[in-house]
Order: structure tokens, then sequence, then C-alpha cells
DNA sequence: CGTTTCCTTGACTTAACTCAAGAGGAGTGG
DNA sequence: CCACTCCTCTTGAGTTAAGTCAAGGAAACG
């Protein structure tokens, strides 16, 4: 349940994929030395059309990128946790096409686009760890497609709360099978591509099937197991399983 | 209708983006003066579980990456049109957790990942249109999820046609309103996550509205901002409107 | 020129949506 | 401390968009 000490998440992050230099190591701590930036709960952090000014870390909190139709309907479109990297080189494409708002209350560091660059310039793999944080999320993207395109209602929501369970286990936020989920049935809806009314119905059939427990924002896997597959969940697209072991410093 | 010269794709994609010097652009083109490779219609380029040697560059055809659920449900994850390239650092994440596969007869080079990272190395603007390449697959992939989503079944196909013709013009194969779509309604169908049958009404539903014609692989917009106007297409998330404006070799 | 693939249409079924109303909390202010 | 509001969750009844099944026809292919 505790997470990993806020000292620095980017680096924690990113040495599940890669282990660093030092020299690298010390470049990735002042990259994110900036000052922490807040965002209450339930707004922006950034707007559809805004200028991104460099990549966000999340620090605290979870924060969705969300798009909306000119007819209002929402689409959510990712959830990021804490350790998230929102748009890596984000600035690149120069105009944000979709907004990125807080669901609970953020705290968040803003990397400047040329600390961001310095970074890349280090050497290989630095620059392949950024891209690695790029690609999973790409990955996590495509997993989306799939599931709204192909899964009915309940393997959909399974589907959606089994990666948020092993995405937050990496971070420690995950205890035995409990975590925090601060969604509300709306939010999930506006992931699934459902409404509230069928998201409500589908979670109370997952609970008569004893798979979950979840009341506040208090989430239990009762069967991880019999979530998955339910889901049809497959914990490949999230390319957790090179940690650390893929590059090193020594080759 | 007439496509851009074949001498150098990736070249001519990448400057939509940056203007290069002249030892960046013989650099792109040597990366891309590997043997050519062709793959015959309906067969795969790589599948799911397979270790990517490079990233591919699509010279000729149309290919597609897909993704097959336990129960053989597939879902069309991303068209690539000639000109993309897949998977720019695919081979960064170890194993490939989808498939890619020919829609019509495909030819293209395998570029190895040592040309990738000399490319990268050679300085921030080759390695920022690396970038923008994989952005903006990005920024498609979190549009298919909106379409999915949010939109019903004929704005979902419109979404899709409006998507193709904007980014095969890019390419030089729209003529006015005209162009080849070598797809099946039972490809659109997998895209769209409806049935080949229900692709079928919404096909004839569209053409009744005098919006397309569609006739064998002949496709033509007949009323291109109407077409729009049902999708509720924003082609901002393409990220079109800066080529080769953005950067370029005198800074 | 036969075979396979793709498209088309009709009749019926179903998963998910809509509308509506009530219950349970959480927070707020009197 | 109670009354109030607001928000989220819950449930029921009726509707609809899309799916299923089935069969015939057109076109492409070898």
């Amino acid at each position: 349940m505790s997470p990993a000490p806020l000292a620095n998440r980017l680096l924690t992050r990113l040495q599940h994929y890669v282990v660093f230099a030092d020299d690298e190591r010390a470049a990735i701590e002042t990259a994110c030395a900036g000052p922490p930036l807040a965002v209450r709960q339930r707004r922006d952090l950034i707007r559809e059309g805004d200028r991104p000014r460099g990549v966000n870390l999340i620090v605290d909190g979870w924060a969705f990128r969300y798009k909306t139709l000119e007819d209002g309907r929402r689409q959510i479109i990712a959830f990021h946790l804490p350790g998230d990297l929102c748009d890596v080189h984000g600035y690149i494409l120069r105009e944000m096409d979709h907004s990125v708002g807080a669901l609970t209350p953020v705290r968040y560091v803003e990397i400047p686009r040329d600390q961001i660059e310095a970074l890349a310039a280090l050497g290989p793999r630095v620059n392949q760890a950024l891209w690695w944080d790029a690609l999973t999320g790409a990955a996590i993207q495509r997993e989306w497609t799939v599931n709204l395109g192909q899964r009915d209602a309940l393997e959909r929501l399974s589907h959606l709360f089994c990666e948020l369970i092993f995405r937050l286990r990496v971070v420690g936020m995950v205890d035995g099978a409990r975590c925090e989920i601060p969604l509300t049935q709306t939010d999930l809806a506006e992931a699934t591509g459902m409404t509230p009314v069928h998201v409500n119905r589908m979670v109370q059939e997952l609970r008569s099937r004893n798979l979950i427990r979840w009341k506040g924002r208090e989430f239990e896997a009762l069967d991880l197991d019999g979530l998955c597959d339910v889901a049809m969940f497959n914990p490949a697209y999230l390319h957790l399983d090179h940690e650390g072991r893929h590059l090193d410093a020594n080759g």
C-alpha cells in the first residue's frame, strides 16, 4: 500500500527498464528537481488546444486523459498513476489534441523541454528508457482499443480492473489484492464506453460472483485469477517482465 | 493517385516534420538502403510473441496491426499506409504484444537497430522526427479509442473513412476525393468493432445519403464535408499542420 | 468455368441504453 | 444537531442499436 519513496519517482520508474550509471542517475534526479506543482481534484492539468510546456511527471494522485466530442460525449483515453510520465516529448506535437485532468488532488513536476533533451543526449540508455515509457503507454492504448472493440461490458470492466491492479502493483500501491481506486462508476463508464447504469449492473455482477469487493475507494480483488479469466487478461502488453534486467550500465 | 517517389519514403515522411541538413538526409537514405523485402497479401510481417529485429518501413501496400483474443475474436488496431514506420524502436519492447499483417502485397525495408540508434545519435532533429512519428501514431490510437468508445456505428465507419482519406492525402495517394481502399467489409468490421453485416448496412446508408461511392477498391468521397460532419471528424489529432515548417536545418 | 470470397438482404434476438425514481452518504449551513 | 443539497449508487421497466442466423447473388480467382 505504501507508495515508493517520493524522492524520485521518475528514476524509480525508468529503472524498471534500465539500470543507470551514476551520472545518468544524477541527471535524472536533477531533471525532476523543479518545484512541485499541484492541481485540485477534478481540475485540468492541460486542455485540448494548449501548448505543452514540457513533460509532466505525476508524483501523487491519479490523472486521466480525455477527449470530448462536439456534442459533449466524453471518452476517457487513459489513466495515469503516480510515477507516470505524461506525454514524453509531448511538446513535439505542438498542440494538445486532448485534455488531461486530475481525478484526485494531483502533485506533479513539470520537466522542461531542454531538460528532456539533455537527458536524451546523455546516451542511448536514457534515451531508450524514455522510449520504453512512451512505448508501453502506446501498448496500453492498443489494448484499450481491443477492449472497446471486442470485449463485452463485463469483460471490459474486468479488464480495466485487472490492468489497474497490475499497474498499481508496479508502483507498490497494492497490498495483497487490495488497493485504492478513486474512480466513480461514471468515470468507469467514460473509460469503457458504456453508460453509468450499465457499469453499475456489471459491478453488481462481479460482486455477486465474488470476484471483487468495492466500497468507496477501497477495492479488493477477491479472486484475481477469476477476474483475469473473465477479462481474458494477458499482462504481456504491460511489458513488465524485464524490469531492470534488460540493459545495464555495465553493458 | 500517384504515390510519392519510391526513392525514399522515410525521408519524405520525416520531412513533413523536419527539414534536414545534408548529412542528416544522407544518413536517413543510408538507413533505408537495405534490401527491400516483400510479404504476400494476407500474410504476416511479424507475429505476437516474436522479437522485432528492427523497424519496418512500409514502402508499398497496406499493412495492419491486430490482436487476437483467446476465443478467436480479432481486433484491428491500426492501418499502415505506404511511408509509415512500423514500431519505431519497437525492438525496445523485446516481445511483440500483437501481430502485423499485410492487407495487400507489401514491400518494406527493415531498418536494423543500430542504424536507428545511429540516426538518433545524429542530433536532436532526427531524434525528434522519430519521436514525431511515434507520437502521431499514438495520437491516432487515442482517436480510435474515442471512436470505439463514443461513436455509434455510422459515425465510427465515417470517421475511419475520413482518417484514411486524410492520411492517404499526405502521401499523395488521393486524387481529388478518390482513392483506393483495399479493405473488405470484414476488415472494416474488425477495425470498428462491429459485425460485417452491420458494416454493410452502414455502408449502404452512407451510399444512400450520397456521401460515398465504393465499388471494389475504388473509393470516392462524394461529399467529404458531409462525411466529416457525420463522423464529427476533427483532423487535429493527425498533426498535419506543421509539415516541414516546425524545425529546419537553419535553426 | 467452377470455386471461393465477398457482398447483400430479411427476420429475429439480445446486449446495452434510456428514462425515471428512490436510497444512501458526504458535506454545508443554519 | 438537524435540514438541506448534491452526488453517487441502485433498481425497474421499456426501447433500441447492433448482433445472429441464414440464404441468395455477385464478383473475383485460379
